[in-house]
DNA sequence: AAGGATGACAACCGCTGTCCT
DNA sequence: AAGGACAGCGGTTGTCATCCT
């Protein structure tokens, strides 16, 4: 029986022999892939041709790096991880070498038991409690619910604004949550960022620079969408993403915005490289705190639409003064959450 | 030695988005 | 606009080797 994309065809399924390998390869290296579906039949194997892309893409791609991760690919993985998720295509972009398919298993029989091991939720990176620990793995998160507090205001401690480095710690992201008003009930100080809060960052998040006219928004989630603005006029604050640097002049605003339609079409119709580009002189995240003193007065307003949110352009934009230029550097980074 | 448990990894499945007709 | 083909992606399953009892 073959696959569905291909039952018409008498498809062989399993494991790859290495005449199969070595046909696919012959093949490729002579007339490159083309169209998958055709790869098959022009390379006189009984395959599918997503089996032979697959196969050509995870294995058998020349450029590809095999063995075992290095200590420092895993740090990358981790540490990309917390901030994208199971984005696994995405994370291996930062790998050379390797694929998702293999970040995703290294991840899932690895790396996810080390972090269980040291008492950190896979998913989250956040410290699971001991109690959580015993309940059966499930990690019940200890946000307030959005009608309490719709979204958390995080501090930066001085030692981060005196430090213009920027540094995704392996620590979980823990953060500091200054006084809520008087109406709020009350709640922890320090409390763990949920996942759906920094990993798939919904609700809109605005940076404003109160001595030049900076204005970073970031999309959030629709359940909150009617929640009116809670802003701090703490010391600084930092993004539910666990990036980015945030001058002690900076307030992190949490509040809904709707998405102007100018701002948005100018996201979305921004290819990579322009992206990339526009954001390296606008935002350089990274270098904020470096260059906070030249950049003022010069707009910075980057906003998402949540249903089309680019992890691309946040990556390089948000990531461009860390991980894209050296995920080394990540060690460098400090966040104190 | 046998066989069950476990881990690593390869491959498959099903869904989604994009492109083309 | 609709529908099909295709590529890409993330989750899941299958297979095999190794370890443990």
């Amino acid at each position: 029986m073959g696959h569905r994309c291909c039952s018409k065809q008498k498809v062989k399924r399993g494991l790859w022999s290495p005449e199969e390998d070595e046909k696919l390869i012959r093949y490729i290296t002579a007339h490159g892939h083309g169209s998958w579906s055709s790869v098959p039949k022009l390379a006189g194997l009984q395959r599918c041709g997503k089996s032979c892309r697959l196969r050509w893409i995870n294995y058998l791609r020349p450029e590809l790096k095999r063995g075992s991760f290095s200590a420092q690919e895993e740090q990358s993985i981790i540490d990309v991880h917390r901030i994208l998720g199971n984005r696994w295509a995405q994370i291996a972009k930062h790998l050379p070498g390797r694929t998702d398919n293999e970040v995703k298993n290294f991840w899932n029989s690895c790396i996810k038991k080390k972090l269980i091991s040291q008492g950190l939720d896979p998913k989250t990176h956040n410290l699971i409690s001991s109690h959580q620990r015993n309940t059966s793995n499930k990690v019940v998160c200890s946000l307030p619910q959005p009608h309490q507090q719709p979204f958390p205001v995080f501090t930066v401690n001085q030692q981060m604004t005196d430090d213009a480095s920027m540094e995704v710690n392996r620590l979980p992201p823990f953060v500091t949550l200054p006084p809520l008003p008087p109406t709020q009930p009350s709640l922890q100080q320090t409390m763990a960022i949920p996942n759906s809060e920094y990993q798939n960052p919904n609700p809109v998040w605005t940076a404003k620079d109160q001595s030049s006219q900076y204005t970073i928004s970031f999309p959030c989630g629709s359940s909150i969408g009617s929640t009116p603005i809670i802003s701090s006029s703490s010391s600084s604050s930092v993004n539910p993403f666990g990036f980015g640097f945030l001058d002690e002049n900076l307030i992190w605003n949490a509040h809904v915005e709707p998405l102007e339609g100018p701002r948005l079409e100018q996201v979305q119709t921004h290819q990579y490289q322009d992206q990339h580009d526009q954001q390296k002189n606008k935002i350089n995240i990274g270098e904020m705190g470096n260059d906070h003193e030249q950049k003022c007065g010069q707009d910075i307003d980057v906003s998402f639409d949540s249903s089309s949110f680019d992890l691309e352009f946040v990556e390089s934009t948000l990531l461009s003064g860390a991980i894209c230029r050296d995920l080394s550097s990540m060690d460098d980074l400090a966040w104190n959450f």
